[in-house]
DNA sequence: ATGGATGTAAACGTCATGTAAAAACGGTTC
DNA sequence: GAACCGTTTTTACATGACGTTTACATCCAT
């Protein structure tokens, strides 16, 4: 028995927005929903979810330019739910990153199949708190830091920024990923943001053994040397 | 450009067969299938798979049934490509762990992108790791060497080197080759700039057991001598 | 011995990054 | 609204990394 797990629904059809929660319910897991792609993008930078379910259709924006920035940090992995269902469409959506696509109308028992096997291949465990070798702990939800003795509050991009860098340990993040999951739109050149970032974040990890490392030209990476 | 995947079909339609074949193919990775269950057990004890597409319709058994050994110790996820198409037979699929359910008939392109994106979000993540011997260790993504127990960050430039030079070991590396291989230029006759690379890379590999040798009028060649 | 090939330190031009400080932003409270 | 506060973003300048060139010493085949 799994946790319940946390999905979000971006659909204006509000049939689809019954099916979807009534199947979910079944499913024991949580559910939410927006409406339009404006009140989509402000909660998706509040909240982490397990599954993200968009509809292209939507009043002011096609769903899947939302795909980016749902990704960024790995955030969650989405499915299209859409009345699109040219060849074309699909393989669009499943281009954007979209593991799986699914055409309306659909039987519910189908989508709650479908649902269910995303939910089973790509979920990841449940995790408010992370951790880094030792000596570094964070509790992402109330975005407190514990690391060499001390214990202090980061500011919501510090937190962001540092759950996209552990998520990737070992591996290099470059400006582009971080700059979606920290502030969600691309990086351009020029932009310092998530320098100074990096900065401030250094000072807070003075004293651990984790570290953050400059791969020149690329990005950033969290790197922990016991 | 990652590496190839390998991609296993189970169906004796040969209209399919030569689909997906079709389809790998172009995708870059390797193909290989099976007509019918036995043999595709027997495939499936011998070698690893990134991915298996089951048709249900065997002549001697439903694919659904190679599920549990394609499952066995997490060796490769699977879809299901059928002309059975009912809802029954979709939530089935999907309950045994098909992580997508493809219904025949089915266009080329749409089949392109969903085997596109299961190997993108099922594949584990790509090996960066080079080593020569025992003491020398390069992670070509964060671009750090571990050597004779330090571990130090390369310049983009000596990266490419080495791993050029790491591709060949035992054989000498040319001029020209190691030109096209870091800067993407030809080597013109009098440019210096390989052999202060070398130089600097020499350096950084004292200790370890592993040098560069000088090819006199050819190139350079990494060995390793223990 | 000699001329061309190689080794390597130092210097350069250019661009990426570090970081302090100022400005802009978004909420809250009077 | 206006004043406040914590936060994010921009600005500005200092520092650093990188690839290349230069200069000169050394090596090697002939």
């Amino acid at each position: 028995m799994t946790a319940p797990a946390k999905i979000f629904l971006v659909d204006d059809d509000v049939l689809a927005q019954i099916m979807v929660g009534d199947i979910v319910d079944q499913l024991g897991h949580h559910f939410s929903f927006a409406s339009d792609g404006a009140s989509a993008r402000k909660v998706l930078e509040e909240k982490a979810f397990d599954l993200v379910i968009l509809d292209r259709r939507l009043p002011d924006t096609d769903g899947l330019l939302l795909a980016p920035m749902i990704q960024a940090e790995k955030k969650a992995s989405f499915i299209v739910l859409s009345s699109l269902d040219s060849p074309n469409d699909q393989v669009l959506g499943l281009g954007m990153g979209a593991i799986d696509y699914v055409c309306k109308p659909v039987e519910p028992v189908v989508l709650s199949a479908r649902i269910k096997a995303c939910l089973a291949a790509h979920r990841k465990p449940e995790e408010t708190l992370l951790s880094v070798g030792a000596s570094l702990q964070l509790d992402t939800s109330l975005r407190r830091l514990s690391v060499a003795g001390r214990t202090e509050t980061l500011s919501p991009a510090e937190t962001r920024l540092l759950v996209c860098l552990i998520r990737g340990v070992g591996q290099p993040c470059d400006r582009m990923r971080i700059s979606m999951a920290i502030c969600g739109r691309e990086w351009v050149y020029g932009d310092r943001t998530i320098d100074v970032l990096i900065s401030r974040l250094r000072r807070r990890l003075r004293g651990s053994s984790a570290r953050i490392i400059t791969v020149h030209g690329l990005g950033y990476s969290l790197i922990d040397e016991e």
